[in-house]
DNA sequence: TTTTTCAGCTTAATCGATTTATTTGATTGT
DNA sequence: ACAATCAAATAAATCGATTAAGCTGAAAAA
């Protein structure tokens, strides 16, 4: 808090960015909504100085602890902020920030804040952005296509320094920085935050090879999900790597854009519909791994000694399921702190120095209980 | 989005809430800011106005939507539309709100993001205000009290028109209005969202109670959370209506400050070490209901053969917890849109009108497979 | 003595909108 | 013919800060 709770200059003007439609807030609700709820207008500038008997600027400089404000006597920069704080004086952060054409917000854009993957990115977000000073508004999508397209936008409207997107195809050409988190298109202003996939799918794999798996199943992400391509073909090619065979009929896919373990659920019985036998599943994420989990129990396999599974993201629920998960962890924490820290730094750095387009984190094998060797059959 | 992607008129002045402290805008990182990026200065309503040849009120009215507007003839308000749109014109968000004393933004403070509850409540929340053209600033305090204390000022000066706290005690005399979810102490402009605890209570018992149960164990929430200590009030009352009985030496309590099941195992421990013996547990949510799953189960109980686990909250993958979890549910996101409904209505009213103190919404008792039949003994 | 210099301020411009009060010229009413 | 009305706008004040530029008087330097 030490940072947040002082006092600070500001430095100088950024400029905004443009983009198309017309005039986007709101009406209020009632028509001549005149009278509205307050406690008076609070202590301006002005009057702080007229209470001074100084002139605004001297004021301001005081408060801002400006480096013009060296020629002011302390007695008077004493008197200043104790007047400042016996009336309760608060800078209007509107007037500031028009001002000084900055804003210190970010927006974040994810598809959905409940879901437990882009809840602790959130959480990383958070972190570093309040330690920094900035403040962040959120807004999920939940894959409406309209929404991905307009959010941007509408930040933008309200002055967003920059943009973070989580797990979310990437809005281009914004005029602010963008740090997309699970990004994998390049994109012209947009830094990427990426997960090795090669060697997630390397982990888990092994893993399962190690313990003597030969026969996978495989849940695929929804096709609107930015990973689910990439992690996919390095489920392929770590798969080719270590002589594995992937079974055509034994990779299902999500459906759906609810973030339910539901989903998992059916996916799982749309493999078992396939009568092909498998020893191991290696799921898109943690809550589908639980939903396939229900499902291989519902139908008489027992996990892990039939069938293994692995999960994707390490969720804080994965280590207290039944059987507790064996996951590929991806550091979402960490990831949404790198997001904001990288943000941040390309907010305030000149336009001209370069910045980073990709960014990439290791996962890391956790192993738990839902796997074991394979069933001799 | 209707609402969202049109033009509006505002309303007029609100007046800001005073609060102590100096200024607390960041500092820049870098000495000497100045050169700073992004994509130049954007159209202005000035340079719109000399490129249609018209006064800059002329052309805001039109773009407002103004009803002062009914006298510039159509022809010409088609004429400035088409060049806003034409020159990308954006009205300046810091520039509105600093004329208008709004800033259509309100605050949201939680706990924790990434925990269930205050995701679900939060996705509540984001459905209405993005509705109704709002944005909202969320932090989360980690039940640090100087967080809880300073946030709101924070927000406050960020020039959040109202306030959401979920389950966090309450910041008084904020000057702007306040809604609570889970908040239980009566607070002036303070309006609390609150359960119906003691219906809760009862559902929960009283199905145990036809279950025929008779031995009870209870986990109750952390010292900080704002519903721990109404929610064993009304255990205990429901307890005493339905005469049953409860023993001391059952009763555990959540400690620390993790949202994980690592609590509830901790907490189930302790009342198995208690040798006391109980059929049915009744935890404080769904999350710790979990870990006192896998403390019972490891301790070599069944459940629900041996034990009953009823939750509460119902979190999203209470359903698929193995067993599915008997849980009280809350309608996390309904609390969620209430409360953004009723801080946008206190926040379009006159500082006059009143204002609801509390509202009560209702549990439901969702019936799953962690409860069963008391065991014969 | 005159010029500089500096401490200690102040004046006024500025950010980009909204909004009140006014102007202008044409038309209508009497 | 003269006022009143009205359409179609405009000028200027305002919101509350920041900041570039300038002023004043006293002390130091020439």
């Amino acid at each position: 808090m030490s940072r947040i709770l002082h006092a600070f200059s500001l430095p100088a003007p950024s400029a905004y960015a443009r983009l198309p439609v017309e005039n986007t807030m709101p009406r209020s609700k009632q028509p001549s909504g005149r009278i509205r709820n307050s406690a008076g207008p609070g202590v301006s500038l002005k009057l702080l100085a007229e209470h001074l008997g100084l002139s605004q600027t001297a004021v301001s400089l005081v408060i801002n602890r400006s480096p013009s404000a060296k020629s002011i006597p302390q007695h008077t920069q004493e008197r200043v902020r104790a007047a400042a704080r016996e009336l309760n004086y608060r800078p209007n952060f509107m007037a500031r920030s028009l001002r000084q054409q900055r804003s210190f917000t970010v927006g974040v854009i994810v598809p959905e804040i409940s879901e437990g993957y882009a809840a602790l990115v959130l959480t990383g977000i958070e972190d570093h952005l309040l330690e920094e000073g900035y403040f962040y508004l959120v807004v999920s999508h939940r894959h409406r296509a309209e929404l991905i397209e307009e959010y941007p936008r509408l930040l933008q409207q309200r002055a967003v320094e920059g943009l973070i997107a989580v797990d979310t195809g990437c809005p281009a050409g914004l005029g602010v920085p963008v740090v997309a988190v699970s990004g994998h298109r390049e994109i012209e202003g947009v830094t990427n935050i990426v997960l090795n996939h090669a060697l997630a799918a390397k982990l888990a794999l092994e893993h399962l090879s190690h313990l003597g798996h030969t026969r996978f199943a495989f849940i695929k992400g929804q096709e609107f999900s930015s990973d689910t391509e990439i992690r996919w073909q390095s489920v392929h090619s770590a798969a080719q790597k270590l002589g594995l065979e992937i079974n055509a009929s034994l990779i299902s896919q999500l459906e759906g854009e609810s973030s339910s373990p539901q989903l998992g659920y059916e996916a799982t019985r749309k493999l078992l519909a396939s009568k092909k036998p498998f020893t191991a599943l290696f799921a898109f994420n943690d809550i589908s791994a639980i939903g396939a989990i229900h499902a291989l129990r519902e139908s008489g396999l027992r996990v892990p000694e039939d069938v293994s599974v692995v999960g994707f993201d390490d969720i804080q629920s994965a280590a207290f399921q039944n059987p507790a998960l064996t996951t590929v962890r991806q550091p979402l924490r960490e990831m949404g702190v790198m997001a904001a820290e990288t943000l941040l730094q390309r907010v305030n750095a000149s336009a001209s120095v370069p910045y980073p387009k990709e960014i990439a984190v290791d996962p890391q094998l956790i192993v738990r209980a839902s796997t074991a060797p394979a069933p001799v059959s």
